[in-house]
DNA sequence: TATACTTAGTTACATAAAGTAATTAATTAA
DNA sequence: TTAATTAATTACTTTATGTAACTAAGTATA
């Protein structure tokens, strides 16, 4: 058992987002170009699994590093165009997330509800 | 290093999408309703975590498991409402699918080009 | 000059998730 | 009676992820 009937190139891209961290990480990186660091914090993801997931994207052509030699040196990372595409479907699961996710009790702010 | 600044619904709901298998068993159900084995074929999980992630699946309320008591009995699963409300999120990541991943030698009745 | 700090990682180790193959219980078909 | 099917479960292995400590290069501080 391990054939599928599905289309190759749908389950490469099931399997590319269901990494985890991947599309977190391409989600921050929607606001602009980063640094390992401020990924780091802002997903919440270790630097070692977050060390991984950035070569990987990078093998995959979703992100570009870019190393600037200023003194200290910075590295940034940022969408490639391949990973921007992906804009949409990061947008329609936040979409999809505030109509069938229930708010935690954290999320005081929101006043609309979810559905069942 | 565990807090994120993200959204705690988004992330809830990119967790559900990134667990594997996930977005694939729910894309073989939106044809139709399903058995365990013809699911277990079409997407090429093994029965045990097929078995699991059907389990995950109807605790989220994304599946419903219904048995039929006919001889043999029936069991076939179906989606919800909240589950079947994920079909535009698995639609643009199919669509994206033939947008950006490259053909496979195997797909050769594709004429269109992929970017990049 | 020595000490501590920051960045972008890496390493070693522990735990959790997923894969494989064999097994089960209920029923049916040969 | 024996074999087959379905929807799982169990035992075991492999892979992925998490945690924490460490490193190298450079900078700032005492």
């Amino acid at each position: 058992m391990k054939q599928s009937a599905l289309c190759p190139r749908f389950e490469k891209a099931v399997s590319l987002l269901s990494q985890r961290w991947t599309a977190l990480v391409i989600y921050q990186m929607l606001d602009a170009p980063q640094r390992f660091g401020a990924i780091q914090s802002a997903v919440g993801v270790s630097g070692k699994v977050l060390s991984d997931r950035l070569k990987d994207m990078e093998r995959e052509g979703l992100v570009k590093r870019d190393v600037y030699p200023e003194t200290p040196v910075i590295i940034e990372y940022s969408l490639t165009d391949k990973g921007r595409s992906l804009e949409p479907v990061l947008r329609d699961i936040e979409q999809w997330s505030q109509d069938w996710i229930p708010p935690t009790t954290s999320d005081e702010t929101d006043l609309t509800e979810t559905h069942q």
